[in-house]
DNA sequence: CAGCAGGGGGCGA
DNA sequence: CGCCCCCTGCTGG
């Protein structure tokens, strides 16, 4: 051992931030440990360890309940597609409050939210958004309540019972008469579910970003992939920015496939007024317990200028190298190659990996760095579904789902057409889909 | 096609 | 920087 800390003793005092990654534990804990007496941080970088430390015995705990559960769980040669197992678990365990909650029939007045005005397109927007406002603040007073009540409500980390896969929602502290509890975690290293997730969206995240561009390519039409409304009215969404969105796509890339004027727009704007979410607000929860120690803060956004992209010596997990789409995305997360064009974003993004995703669904065990998010998120337990449709009896708890019901159901034509036969579909997505099929023979 | 998660961006504090 | 929202991708039915 003291061989040792000599070693790392000589190497510490050259240690720079680029050679972080190459050191091993000792190393990086002998140096933490010098240099932190440096710093009035002790306590902490204390409570990060902790945390680290925590997250790590309950991985051991973890591995050694599923060792135990051999039967059905993972041993299991069905395979699971990696990042869907949590899902999958999340669903078989999820609630059934579902079916409580919509048994109360909706009243036809009750959530009719963008109905009124898809129905009587001549009322006056200001108006009905309105009085839709009104009606859905209404609503969702008391969700919000209750949700709000429920932010405050922080468990402490020690006795909060850890969601995991292995873990029925029985076992989390839920009462009868809140079944969800948004939990805002104190200080948390991701713990073990966090952990997977997190490194879920690892893997998942790279992809995103390319498939955008390889959409973006395919659909040079648009810069969101939908068609845009020729008119262009809608809202603040039609970006300056239009063209940093995406980089240039490469138009001479085959598009097989084309792309004709939608109603999105339309249906854009007739659904826009009603949204439910503007009513669930909550006061200011960062006063609500939370301490923010900063730890969300990642490495890579401490140390460097902020208008500087990240600094990685290490080879990276995803080729990077990759020209014109990395030109537009200097930001990159050097834990997992997410690149983006906006500092802002790696930010966020870098709440995947530390202990940002302070959001956690005591039902399930998912976690989001956004709060918006996670009250989306619990309406997936309980069932509520604030957007209706207009046209017919279709509800949706999200809003991109009634947009997508609109075009799908009460839309004329599909916009999509593809040029090697005659499918034509409303979703982008299904002509993409569409079109490996083409690819594939 | 429905359900849902997450990237990306606007906006206000 | 947090919140909110739009949009898209992926997946299962
Ligand atoms: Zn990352
Ligand atoms: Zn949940
Ligand atoms: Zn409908
Ligand atoms: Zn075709």
């Amino acid at each position: 051992m003291p061989g040792q800390h000599e070693v790392t003793c000589g190497l510490s005092r050259e240690v720079t931030i680029s050679v972080l990654p190459r050191l091993n534990m000792e190393e990086l804990i002998y140096e933490l440990n010098r240099r932190v007496k440096n710093l009035d941080r002790e306590n902490s970088i204390k409570d990060r360890l902790v945390g680290i430390l925590r997250d790590v015995m309950l991985e051991e705990y973890r591995q050694s309940e599923r060792r135990s559960i051999s039967d059905v769980d993972f041993s299991n040669p069905v395979i699971v597609p990696r990042e869907k197992r949590t899902k999958r678990i999340m669903r078989e365990n999820a609630p059934t409050a579902y079916a409580e909650t919509m048994s109360s029939s909706p009243g036809p007045s009750r959530q009719r939210s963008g109905l009124d005005v898809a129905m009587n397109p001549e009322n006056n927007d200001t108006r009905s958004e309105n009085r839709m406002n009104a009606k859905e603040a209404e609503l969702n007073t008391d969700q919000a309540q209750l949700q709000q009540e429920q932010l405050c409500d922080v468990p402490s980390p020690s006795s909060s019972t850890l969601p995991s896969e292995d873990t029925p929602p029985t076992q989390v502290n839920t009462t009868a008469d809140s079944p969800i509890v948004i939990k805002e975690e104190p200080f948390d290293m991701t713990t073990e579910d966090g952990e997977t997730r997190a490194c879920d969206d690892d893997a998942n995240v790279d992809s995103p970003t390319l498939g955008t561009h390889v959409f973006n390519i395919m659909n040079p039409m648009s810069s969101s992939s939908y068609p845009k409304n020729p008119l262009g009215g809608n809202k603040s969404r039609e970006k300056i920015s239009t063209a940093s969105q995406q980089p240039n796509p490469d138009h001479s890339d085959v598009r097989q496939w084309e792309c004709h004027v939608s109603e999105d727009d339309r249906i854009r704007q007739i659904y826009q007024p009603s949204n439910p979410d503007n009513a669930v607000s909550f006061p200011d929860d960062r006063d609500t317990g939370f301490v923010d120690t900063g730890h969300e803060q990642s490495n890579v956004q401490r140390d460097q200028p902020s208008n500087f992209p990240t600094y990685d010596n290490r080879p990276s997990l995803v080729p990077n190298d990759n020209s014109m789409q990395n030109n537009f995305k200097p930001y990159k997360c050097n834990q997992c190659g997410f690149r983006s064009m906006y500092p802002h974003n790696l930010k966020k993004h870098m709440k995947h990996h530390t202990a940002g995703k302070r959001f956690m669904c005591n039902e399930c065990g998912y976690r989001a760095y956004d709060k918006y998010r996670l009250v989306e998120h619990t309406r997936t337990h309980t069932g509520e579904k604030p957007y209706s449709c207009d046209m017919c009896d279709y509800k949706a708890a999200f809003k991109s789902q009634i947009m997508k019901h609109m075009k799908k159901n009460h839309m004329t034509v599909k916009p999509y057409s593809c040029g090697i036969c005659d499918h034509k579909t409303y979703q982008a997505s299904d002509m993409k889909l569409h079109m490996k099929c083409h690819a594939l023979g």
